[in-house]
DNA sequence: ATTTAATATTTCATTAATGGATTATTTTTA
DNA sequence: TAAAAATAATCCATTAATGAAATATTAAAT
């Protein structure tokens, strides 16, 4: 299968291209006096990485017919308590807008992977699940997936992990002050 | 304006959600064995923190009728010898598809950002440039943008943000080796 | 108790992004 | 040199994602 093979170098094309963009950045901090090279570079890189990490999880995830975001959402319900969460925290689980949240699990129940049903406590709310087979899906695919995730960092140690999360995820927790 | 109201909370909705996520990921680990937690913890946040500046970069783009994409664009051609490049360095750069990039240069064209002409060594090629009404508007936009890095960036001392970079850097390196 | 406002989800129309040809050119190789 | 392979960009059809409005329900205010 193509889908497998572009997979080392990483098919959108974000090879080694790094250097070249933090290059640029750099020729921009010499023509824009004030220009904040680190965030500007960081910005730039969380980027890439994003978009590294999301091919790589989906040719993986291709032969089971998910991708990226529908993953997501699978292991957002696999890790919640019963299995079960709503539409709303769903899309802050995962960043998907509402609309698009309708739309994937429309797609995910479609597959059987979920159910969905209203909620007693409040009628506006809908309940959504993960059904046994999703479950067993889960479970199916996450070793691929850890073997992904080790292509993409498994350059770094345990304590360099935790040194980059704790860093990174700083900004997350300012927001709410 | 509406767009700026919800920037102090951020739009999409992750708002303070990244330790509802962080809770969901150790229930994974308790229940999957080999679960790789730090891997998981460190790309859900990537994920996380590419929707909170790309959310927080457009809002700030939108007064100019742009967004993260075509920003991108500009940028990594202000930082190019003479304005410069092609297409497919662009989607190098940008992390777009070819396709994609087509699309988003007919835009910018179409605004007078950018000219678009073939390229003389080797016609197969395109060159792309910024024009003096480009790069105007990138001078006009970026500290607006500085603004938006810093509130999302801006609780990272410079130490700490080149220890992050160093670290999140390696694994687009070693990807070419 | 009614009206008003807020919340949760979905529908519909629109825009953005992708994959798979297609066209044009250059490079390789036979 | 002629044919074949590789590269670059684009076109077209399809899918994914968004914003704005609609619907339904609950909570708050009068």
């Amino acid at each position: 299968m193509n889908g497998d093979d572009d997979l080392g170098r990483h098919s959108g094309g974000h090879e080694d291209s790094f250097s070249e963009v933090e290059h640029r950045i750099e020729i921009t901090r010499q023509r824009l006096p004030g220009y904040p090279l680190e965030h500007a570079r960081l910005a730039r890189l969380i980027t890439h990485m994003q978009k590294l990490q999301t091919d790589i999880c989906n040719a993986v995830l291709k032969p089971y017919e998910l991708n990226y975001v529908t993953y997501t959402a699978l292991m957002m319900m696999y890790g919640s308590e019963e299995q079960t969460l709503t539409p709303s925290e769903l899309s802050n689980a995962t960043g998907e807008k509402p609309t698009n949240v309708t739309r994937i699990c429309d797609e995910l129940l479609r597959k059987g992977l979920i159910e969905r049903y209203p909620s007693v406590e409040d009628r506006r709310r809908v309940v959504l699940r993960l059904t046994p087979k999703g479950e067993r899906l889960v479970e199916q695919f996450q070793p691929k997936i850890w073997q992904a995730l080790d292509k993409v960092y498994g350059q770094l140690s345990q304590a360099e992990l935790r040194q980059v999360t704790g860093l990174l995820r700083r900004p997350l927790s300012k927001l709410d002050e």
